[in-house]
Formats: C-alpha cells, sequence, structure tokens
DNA sequence: TTGGCGATTGGCT
DNA sequence: GCCAATCGCCAAT
C-alpha cells in the first residue's frame, strides 16, 4: 500500500500490491480485469492547447494519495475552457481565485462552485496564459472503499459521475490548488498505456455564456460518464 | 460594503 | 423534471 503512488514511476515490490487483481468493474468489457499500474504524465507529452488536452486527458488515470490508500480512477468526461472562451473563469483575467489557471499546464485549479462542490481543473497553454480543463467524471478503479466512504454510498457508478462528485470522492478541495498534476504527491496525473475507447464531443454542461460549442469530450457508451443521454451518444 | 450569480447535487413530484 | 441548499467571488454601489 505505501510505495507506488507517493513515487509512482519507482519500482515497489509486487507482494506489496493488489493492482493485478480483478476489479470487476468493467462490465461492458469482460476482457478487462485487471489494471496496470499507472506511470506519471511527464509534462512534455501533454498538449498545450486546451481543447487538445481535454481529449488527451480522456482515459488518462487521476490519482489521489491519502492517508487511508489511495484513490484513483480513469478520466471519461472532460470540459474545455480554452483561450478568450466567455464561460471561462479566466476570461476577465487574473484573480485571487483563478490564478492557478494561468499557471504552466498541468497544475490543478480548484474553486467551489455554488457553495456546494469543489471543481478540479488541469491548467492549459503558456505559463500566464488563463485556460483549462475540467475533469467531470471517472471510473473508479482503485481505493473504491474510500470513494464510497467519502461519498456516503456503495453505488460504484454514483461514486464520481460528475465533478462535484468526483472530488468529493477523492477528498479534492482548495488545499489542493494550484498544485503540479505532473510530479508525485497528494493527487497526480498518470497513464497506464490503455486506449480510452471511442471519444465523443458535444456541448458543456452548466453553462450559460458560450453555450453551444462543442467543449465537452466523454467516452462513448460509459456509464460513469455524468450528463443526459442526449449528450452522451 | 453589498447583492447577484453560478463549470452542482440530491431529494421530491 | 423541478428546485432548494449554500457560500465565495467580484462587479457595482
Amino acid at each position: 500500500m505505501t510505495g507506488w503512488p507517493v513515487s509512482p514511476n519507482t519500482s515497489v515490490s509486487r507482494s506489496s500490491l493488489d493492482l493485478r487483481a480483478p476489479i470487476g468493474l468493467s462490465e461492458w468489457d469482460e476482457s478487462d480485469t485487471t489494471v496496470a499500474r499507472p506511470r506519471l504524465l511527464d509534462r512534455a507529452d501533454i498538449p498545450v492547447e486546451t481543447v487538445q488536452l481535454a481529449g488527451f486527458l480522456i482515459g488518462k488515470m487521476l490519482v489521489r494519495v491519502l492517508a487511508e490508500g489511495v484513490a484513483a480512477g480513469r478520466i471519461v468526461e472532460t470540459e474545455a475552457y480554452p483561450i478568450g472562451d466567455p464561460a471561462g473563469h479566466a476570461y476577465r483575467g487574473i484573480t485571487p481565485r483563478n490564478r492557478a489557471l494561468f499557471l504552466e499546464r498541468g497544475h490543478a485549479y480548484v474553486y467551489l462552485a455554488y457553495g456546494i462542490s469543489f471543481m478540479l481543473n488541469v491548467s492549459s497553454e503558456a505559463p500566464g496564459v488563463g485556460a483549462g480543463v475540467l475533469i467531470r467524471a471517472i471510473e473508479p478503479t482503485h481505493g473504491i472503499a474510500i470513494m464510497e466512504q467519502n461519498r456516503g454510498t456503495e453505488r460504484v457508478r454514483d461514486l464520481a459521475r460528475g465533478p462535484g462528485r468526483l472530488s468529493a470522492a477523492l477528498e479534492i478541495d482548495r488545499r489542493l490548488d494550484a498544485i503540479d498534476l505532473c510530479q508525485a504527491g497528494p493527487l497526480w496525473l498518470g497513464s497506464d498505456g490503455r486506449a480510452s475507447g471511442e471519444i465523443g464531443q458535444s456541448k458543456r454542461i452548466g453553462i450559460t455564456r458560450a453555450a453551444d460549442s462543442l467543449l465537452r469530450f466523454y467516452v462513448r457508451g460509459n456509464r460513469f460518464v455524468s450528463g443526459p443521454q442526449t449528450l452522451n451518444r
């Protein structure tokens, strides 16, 4: 349990891990019964441009390292908030709240929405340019008991389907604002080399300005994706 | 200093 | 499908 989450690319004894154990979550694909240890994403390998990054992050792993253990999952839904987007928090320039959006790509921007839900974004574009990608849902793979505890439900489909639920499941709040997600630490992005499945594109959810742009990305047919059926075809 | 407004969620009809 | 809960942010007073 100790070891790989903190230093994801260093070797640890296989016996201390259960990462090759069946997880039984991928009911749509019976052959997918194991998960490999994710490898920390290299910043140099992630796209600079916001919309490209939103597509790139589909299928990648989001890993949360907690005292209780590791909770992680596969990203199945994102939204891009590119340069000059009137729906984006960076639209009116840098402020104390949104400063993390202006960091080099691959940093976390976490804010509170509706006084209730924390939202996790990945900063994009060049340093000093405000833009980012909202992570809207993950398919839980590791630490499901931790997520169940944090969410108060045992319905796996409901653990991290939606940006607020995802943050609750992984104990993400403002304390993680501005951290580097391309570095081993409490929260990081990884890849296990697996393909994401077919990616769909749609309008974004829950916004009023620039509401018709096709800036939402999701895995087609994946039941851990949030939003109405009409947007998930 | 204030008030309108959300990149949402869960419970109820 | 509808709507209240809840609170930090920030533009405007």
